[in-house]
DNA sequence: CTGATACATCAACATTTCTTGTTTAGGAGA
DNA sequence: TCTCCTAAACAAGAAATGTTGATGTATCAG
């Protein structure tokens, strides 16, 4: 049977990307709690509202959050499925490594 | 009872930047199958001498391999505590999220 | 319509990251 | 020792990313 298949490294990177930097990280551990308005956000972390704005853009462009337009406020979420595919990943790489043979020499 | 501890933002955006790139990401996915030396990475991945010795230091600075050496050569392994790690962040997202109340209004 | 609010977008600049080529260090063997 | 080989380190330039302040757009209140 075939085996995990093989790893988008496109797809990948950018997740990871997306969530190389503090500041994203953090929106994110806010909106683990559920839906935010960007206002909220912002003053949370007390940051600027265009980088804000630039940050949430880039978690968006990445697939990790969703936005939704109510009124004036627009509000944010984070996208469950592309979390479930990179822990997806992260449990690929658990299991490869179980499976994995050691002690390769090389260069012979 | 306590919940999940607070995120280390820090540690956490150096692991995913470190994993943001894709030559690591063809990296540690060659790992997998066990230890290698940089030779040989360096012929699977087809790329510069100078340049995978720079990506296999941003992954070890950010604890995901080790490195060995032994005679002229040098074996680099992933880091089954850093994965284990990165994979406990990924968890405590998706059960902080299971956990979270939605639709929160803001702006009130 | 007018002004205020919430947010995105843009432009300019600073900072970081990546690539390429070159040099240096350490080990193996003649 | 001298030379070859593997790999790290360095240096300079290119490219990508992040920050800040200004401008643009949609929505709502009056």
């Amino acid at each position: 049977m075939p085996v995990a298949r093989a790893l988008d490294t496109k797809k990948a990177s950018r997740w990871f990307h997306a969530l190389s930097d503090e500041t994203r990280l953090e929106v994110v551990e806010r909106l683990l709690s559920g839906e935010r308005c960007v206002c909220d956000l912002t003053d949370d972390l007390d940051a600027a509202q265009s980088r804000l704005s630039f940050h949430l853009k880039t978690l968006k462009d990445a697939g990790l959050v969703n936005d939704r337009r109510d009124g004036r406020w627009v509000y944010y979420t984070l996208n469950r499925e592309t979390l479930d595919e990179i822990e997806a990943v992260l449990s690929a790489f658990q299991s490869g490594l179980k499976a994995s043979r050691s002690g390769a020499k090389c260069c012979d």
